[in-house]
DNA sequence: AAGTGGTCTAGACCACAAG
DNA sequence: TTGTGGTCTAGACCACTTT
């Protein structure tokens, strides 16, 4: 039970390695603390560099470390648990301070087909597209683009807004002045699309949660949004004990 | 804006290829259909194949492909989407037949440390631990475990039950007469334990989302789940309209 | 300029599934 | 036995950050 497999079947190598040095990071490194690199630890292990780096991608992925080209590998602090679930179902915006979520900008488009799907429009009916930014410690913790069909905002047929935070301001105020009726929401794994990731400072591809939310008004799905979380630095929490972001929801 | 970019910033080659290999997904292949082979595909597209390798890795990522040792790779169904919200909060194993979890076994054991500090439990105070294999299709979909404190089932102190599916049914039972005050869950990015990439036909490492549910009854943590979700099969919904598991709730 | 992680190559061998 | 994806190597060069 608790023996050791004997290699009956063999551990890959950077599968080993990952256990190494989770246990040694637990051990003897403190968070922030800078690895050694790459190349040092490949060989002090006597292992390729390649063979290295698929362990420590494991490690970032399980949000254990942290790389950054240029820089280094340092060892990462405890993910940060989100409040996402939202029970009391309201609109974007209407948060108190600890929702962190900044306006980026606003334009019209038409959405990508999936939204397209969510939102019972025409493959070629334009939304606005408003951006937004969820900070956290002045870390960005996710990057947001919310789908709102011209028919759910009908005070906005005359744009006189400018470009920029205040127009997207100015058509979230318009959102709430429908009564909201429900909402519902799915998690899924992604990856991070380029101009995602440099909203997040990552590298593009980079693991991300995406957020899908459903917001339902006047009987029909009044607006979508697409949230794209960092997966290394983010635990996504949907509590009965909601609010704000957490530090290590223990 | 919306021009091409003039290859300012180069990019890799393994995200171009992602980008013309998921064009062609959608445009020439039906899904379930198998791929040319690793060294081929990476021949076509003049790359070597661990650059290949990397396009695929991530569009395996993303849900676009399954890649399977010995047969080859396949292009993916779209994403199931899995309740996991459970808005009634009821108790595990108390739900409708499109629930799907089944018991597979149950044993006692010392949570590991992230759990004990869930259930403010010592750190090497026993629980009942169930564990579950939520399936849907034929296919798993998720492994499960519940960490259960004695105190929790009172009326488990004498174990008559044999080990296998009807112990767990009967810890299930015993939680199950509790009064159920609350929950809340928290999902993240993870890599899947030896143990359950088994349960879930896949190799260890893979990437999943880990879905920790906390229970409160009797003005405490009475119990706490951790899941283990396949990240590229399933999509987790946390939804008003809530109720098992949905293909493309789109 | 130096040092870091990120990308890429051209091989090799292994574990697994299917004929 | 054959063919697949999975692991591993020993290099090379590039992009980025810091000094």
């Amino acid at each position: 039970m608790g023996t050791t497999q004997l290699e009956s079947v063999p551990e890959p190598k950077y599968w080993h390695l990952k256990t190494v040095l989770s246990d040694a990071l637990d051990s003897e490194f403190a968070v922030g603390e800078i690895l050694p690199n790459e190349r040092e630890l490949a060989a002090r292990f006597g292992v390729a560099r390649a063979t290295l780096r698929q362990a420590l991608e494991q490690l970032e992925l399980e949000g254990r470390l942290q790389r950054r080209r240029g820089v280094g590998t340092t060892v990462a602090p405890p993910r940060v648990g989100v409040s996402v679930g939202d029970p009391g179902h309201s609109w974007p915006g209407t948060g108190d301070a600890a929702d962190a979520w900044q306006p980026v900008d606003s334009h019209q488009a038409v959405p990508p087909a999936a939204v397209a799907r969510l939102l019972d429009a025409g493959p070629d009916e334009e939304t606005h597209v408003v951006r937004r930014t969820r900070m956290s410690h002045g870390q960005p913790l996710a990057a947001e683009l919310l789908y709102i069909p011209a028919g759910s905002v009908p005070g906005l047929s005359a744009i006189d807004a400018p470009g920029g935070p205040a127009r997207a301001r100015t058509v979230l105020r318009e959102l709430c002045r429908l009564e909201l009726e429900g909402q519902d929401q799915a998690v899924e794994l992604g990856s991070a699309r380029a101009d995602d990731a440099k909203e997040l400072d990552r590298l593009p591809g980079s693991p991300v949660l995406i957020v899908t939310t459903r917001y339902y008004a006047q009987g029909r799905t009044a607006a979508v949004a697409v949230a794209t979380y960092r997966a290394d630095t983010c635990r996504l929490t949907f509590g009965d004990t909601g609010g704000g972001v957490q530090l290590l929801a223990g």
